[in-house]
DNA sequence: AGCACGCCGACT
DNA sequence: GTCGGCGTGCTC
């Protein structure tokens, strides 16, 4: 017989990129399997890790014991192991921190304060003849053995006042540890029982025990729990004895509702059709290959999608559709209800931990096959995946802003290469990184280029606002044009979006007096009006203050509102159309759980015409009755330092033109932009991605940028200026020269040299190869650990989307 | 990241 | 003379 390993190897959320050795008892080492989450001690704490690895050699130096293997089974499977590995890996992040991200989050982990005598509260304790109040009842019962203070609780009125009086006294301690919930006592379960290991039977079992372990080995297989309680009526408790030491093995199931399929799937169009016969073949033979789905807004991406789900779920196998942070609302989710029923599990960071738990225990469970949800859905334990969805694939919120940094539509590429299934990548817009691969044979193009049922496009007029106030000698947010398309859409009973990408009522408060501007006391940008909460909020760092009444730096009053966002936008056209209902969606509107239906449910029922706002209003949501969407200011984001500046904009435009005219009847779009030339702009008007994607490949090649090389970005940042600028340069004595096949740029203050209180400097890598990406890395994280730098002070990001 | 240990200023 | 500031060092 092999023996049990006796240690494991653990990885701990912190930032130190390596794993630690833990001892384990007897019974420990059955349970704690790679992938199983176990309590451990780190130093004066203890924490929750996971075990990446056993083995039985001894460790030449000290090791731990595990305190808890917490989970019965592994919370990741072998592959999410690997995906983890790959993560860390690719992204030169600290293992533990990407399996800290990778793990749900922790709802079935219970605190429990257990409360002991301390030295010299045992010999008060012992001194008591008569408990005389709380305080020495509470000492008394400790006598025996330390209780939970939930039990004491209990058991004595006021307890927890006199814990906390005692434990100041110094006469007890109170220790925090990791309760376990056992998911056999949750209610609405049902149980299942097998036989177990034979060996583990206890030595002398009672009359209960061996009647279910003579029962089991007389009628081996599964049997549920409640029906052996007609047998035997406390078969339940003796099954839960005989589980914990592994007799018999207890499995946990959730009872299935029926599922109801209502919505049946539409007929294809042909371009539809040859884009699922593609990718269902693909499904059928179990073969990795990417998918670029690019079709135009309202080509009927979705339709492609449900039945793609519906032929691997057909085959009894799993599907993962990861959506943009956004686009995830209840309407889209019950598209997915209505065709799947209750096989649909929906998994993003707004539900709330118990809700998510649930979710996640009918996915580990089975029962549900198709999970729908956001970034992190991308580590949703599907067994048996057989197909993987990014949808708008070319969308920021799937890149993690923080470590680690990992963009989920890469990952979910890697995943689906690693089970061997195909991945779709939908997007009327796609990145330019996945149609250059579709361009060089890595991924498969399929085609979509017309509406469903022969809808047109959209007609879009650029308004040339130089021209407007040559014309007008008025410098006003809306053109005649704009005014007059709101007017006619309002006459015809129809709905309008008027998207301006800018949050807050002006967007800087200069003085006219000294020409200084308010700006953020902890980041380099100026402060936005927000008149509805009548302060000046900073949009990075959330600072916010009250609007003075005379500059702070000459002391006059000549303070003066510059710059307009969509607060503005709102107030504007209220005063233009005072008949119309108008409402706003944008980060500050939508706050709280269900805002954002409120507002768009709103919207669609007709209680509002029109509807004013940022980004937000750009994504997903279809409502038949908006025939017109006017932009407001076009060039918003062709400013930004930064060479995705033009592909964003081109991106936003395209995509918010799509919302007019998704009913059957025809959409118009007015986009007012002091740079109608400017490609973006001009080319989002023509909707012609083809034409943009050349154009902007020219630029990306001659600038070696993405898709030509492969991006990181090394940010160095600290509280002090002078702390950041050494360091940085130290780091660029480090690493520099690089090798060839490389540039590295830098060091130089990042476009926002203080952001959050840090100032940050900056290094731009490209590089004709990954590996060399992850070595220089490598070396950078080396350094800052050999020089004791801060943990925050080294930031790393492979594939940026931002260089903020 | 946390948390403990350790060495210098403003308070009972 | 003590409380407490955060620099420095360590975590299987």
């Amino acid at each position: 017989m092999d023996e049990a390993p006796r240690y494991c190897e653990v990885a701990l959320p912190v930032p130190l990129d390596r794993l630690f050795w833990y001892s384990l008892s007897a019974p420990s080492a059955k349970r704690a399997h790679p992938g199983c989450r176990v309590q451990v001690p780190f130093g004066p704490r203890k924490l929750v890790g996971v075990v990446m690895a056993v083995g039985r050699k001894e460790p030449d130096f000290r090791v731990r014991r595990v305190q808890m293997v917490l989970d019965q089974e592994p919370t990741l499977g072998p592959d999410l192991l690997k995906l983890g590995r790959w993560i860390a890996r690719y992204y030169c992040t600290p293992i533990g921190e990407v399996m800290r991200s990778m793990l749900p989050p922790p709802v079935d982990i219970r605190f429990k304060r257990v409360v002991a005598l301390t030295a010299e509260g045992e010999a008060k304790a012992r001194a008591i003849v008569v408990a005389t109040g709380t305080d020495t009842e509470v000492l008394v019962s400790l006598m025996k053995k330390p209780l939970t203070l939930a039990y004491l609780a209990n058991r004595h009125h006021g307890a927890r006042q006199a814990v906390h009086r005692l434990e100041e006294r110094g006469l007890v301690s109170v220790q925090v540890e990791v309760q376990q919930r056992d998911p056999t006592r949750e209610r609405g379960v049902r149980l299942r029982v097998s036989p177990g290991d034979e060996g583990d039977a206890p030595d002398k079992p009672d009359a209960a025990e061996r009647w279910l372990l003579d029962f089991l080995r007389r009628n081996p297989g599964r049997h549920d729990l409640r029906a052996l309680t007609v047998e035997r009526r406390d078969v339940v408790a003796t099954a839960r004895r005989l589980a914990k030491c592994g007799a018999v093995a207890l499995e946990v199931t959730r009872p299935r509702r029926e599922s109801s399929l209502t919505s049946e799937p539409l007929v294809p169009n042909p371009s539809q059709e040859k884009a699922l016969e593609a990718i269902t073949a693909a499904v059928r033979d179990r073969r990795f290959e990417t998918f670029l789905l690019h079709g135009v807004t309202g080509s009927g991406k979705t339709e492609v999608y449900l039945q793609a789900i519906e032929v691997a779920l057909d085959l009894g196998r799993g599907a993962l559709l990861l959506v943009p942070e956004i686009a995830l609302t209840p309407s889209l989710a019950s598209q997915f209800f209505d065709r799947f029923g209750d096989l649909v599990a929906v998994l993003h960071s707004g539900l709330t931990d118990k809700h998510r738990h649930d979710q996640r225990q009918r996915v580990l469970a089975g029962l549900a096959r198709v999970v729908l949800g956001t970034r992190s859905a991308v580590f949703a334990p599907i067994r048996d995946l057989g197909i993987a969805i990014v949808d708008e694939e070319h969308d920021w919120s799937y890149k993690q802003s923080e470590s680690p940094r990992y963009n989920g539509r890469d990952v979910l590429i890697v995943r689906a290469q690693s089970a061997g299934i195909p991945v779709v990548l939908g997007s009327a817009t796609p990145g330019l990184e996945s149609r250059y691969n579709a361009e060089r044979g890595k991924y498969t193009l399929l085609q979509m280029p017309t509406r469903i049922m022969e809808r047109p496009l959209p007609e879009v007029q650029r308004v040339d606002m130089r021209r407007e106030f040559t014309e007008t000698g008025h410098n006003l947010l809306f053109s005649r044009a704009l005014i007059q398309a709101v007017r006619e859409c309002l006459a015809r009973g129809e709905q309008a979006m008027i998207l301006l990408n800018r949050r807050g009522f002006s967007t800087y408060v200069l003085c006219r007096s000294c020409g200084s501007r308010i700006e953020c006391p902890n980041c380099s940008v100026t402060l936005t009006y927000h008149r509805r909460d009548r302060n000046l909020l900073c949009h990075y760092c959330d600072h916010s203050s009250t609007v003075p009444d005379r500059c702070e730096s000459c002391g006059r009053q000549y303070l003066h509102f510059h710059g307009s966002g969509s607060e503005k936008v709102e107030d504007e056209l209220g005063r233009h159309f005072p008949e119309a209902s108008i409402a706003r969606l944008d980060r500050d509107t939508v706050r709280g759980r269900d805002a954002l239906e409120r507002i768009l449910g709103g919207f669609r029922s007709g209680d509002s015409n029109l509807l004013v706002g940022t980004q937000m209003i750009a994504k997903g949501h279809d409502i038949p009755n908006v025939t017109l969407v006017c932009v407001v200011d076009a060039d918003v984001g062709l400013a930004w330092p930064d060479f995705r500046a033009a592909e964003r904009t081109f991106q936003l435009l395209t995509q918010v033109s799509g919302r007019a005219g998704r009913g059957n009847k025809p959409g118009r779009v007015v986009m007012q932009t002091m740079n109608p030339d400017h490609y973006a702009v001009d080319l989002a008007a023509s909707q012609d991605y083809e034409a943009f994607y050349r154009r902007e490949c020219g630029f990306r090649r001659a600038f070696w940028y993405p898709p030509f090389s492969a991006m990181a970005v090394i940010v160095v940042r600290s509280r002090r200026l002078s702390d950041a600028a050494r360091m940085s340069a130290d780091l660029a004595d480090h690493l520099l020269p690089v090798r060839s096949g490389m540039r590295l740029l830098g060091p130089a203050s990042a476009p926002m040299v203080k952001l959050k209180a840090d100032y940050r400097f900056q290094f731009v890598l490209k590089s004709a190869g990954r590996n060399a990406v992850a070595e220089l890395l490598g070396r950078a994280r080396r350094f800052a650990v050999q020089n004791r730098w801060p943990a925050t002070a080294l930031v790393l990001d492979v594939d940026p989307l931002d260089l903020m």
